[in-house]
DNA sequence: ACTGTAAGTGAAAAATATTTTCATTTAGCA
DNA sequence: TGCTAAATGAAAATATTTTTCACTTACAGT
């Protein structure tokens, strides 16, 4: 229930669509804009979707996934640890890898660059057991 | 000139577009599609941009970078040390960083996973010193 | 509970991005 | 030089995302 304090606290309304797109994105998986809109059956609009997505990534309740086939994916990350992603070239599928170690690079490049540091990205690309005997 | 005989070595033919291709993205810097197309002054199709910059990603002469604005951004490889990114959110600014430690990360994920990784994506975001002051 | 109102919604249109189609052109080999 | 498969580009198709705007709704204040 904090995402839903978090909506309220950024001076949004909670609304029928947003708990639609919230915990359709709580089932845990790594979904498209289009995914989620029809994995919700048409039941709000594909704007709608947009906006939610926009406003829970702003909020830090959604994090977005750029593939370099230039897909993006959503995640519902609170409660979330921090964690990066394998990708299957071949069927897409995403795993999650727990831990991360990029945080000191984040501190070196920000003494380096001054530039103030707000995140990362990193995936790993490669091919599942499935894919491999294709 | 090591891009050339790759192309030839992959059956490919060595075309005005496709050298006006990558004579562009040989200024070094990080590109969109659009961007390249602009750039050439419309002296070839768009189209062909893309079908270019598919055929040189596939050879390994260019990579591509997804950024979590959904955007794709093409870079000339061939003769560059591996290395990764720092994005600017303000200007969109794009620093190169040398080295890279996830070569571990992925024999280790390797190993978990059984996947064939075939490679990895890095990039760090962050506000650049001009962005700041904003 | 009722009401007013600013915020939210969705259909449609617009804008943007990418891929496909197909008639024409061209690189590179015999 | 001529042949042919590959490449090209204009146009159309498809896909993705944003904007517009009239209507609806959450919820703060009574
Ligand atoms: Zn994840
Ligand atoms: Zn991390
Ligand atoms: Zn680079
Ligand atoms: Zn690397």
């Amino acid at each position: 229930m904090k995402d839903k304090a978090t909506i309220k606290k950024a001076g949004y309304k909670i609304t029928g669509p947003r708990q639609l797109v919230l915990d359709f994105l709580k089932s845990g998986e790594h979904y498209t804009a289009k995914e989620i809109y029809e994995g919700l059956e048409k039941t709000l609009g594909l704007t709608t979707v947009y906006r939610t997505l926009e406003i829970l990534t702003e909020l830090g309740i959604v994090e977005t996934i750029a593939l370099t086939d230039g897909s993006l994916r959503y995640e519902y990350v609170l409660g979330k640890k921090h964690h990066h992603h394998l990708v299957c070239t071949g069927c897409g599928d995403i795993c999650e890898l727990d831990g991360c170690a990029i945080k000191d690079l984040e501190e070196k490049v920000a003494k380096q660059t001054a530039y103030v540091i707000s995140g990362h990205a990193l995936e790993l690309y490669g091919l599942c057991p499935r894919c491999q005997k294709k």
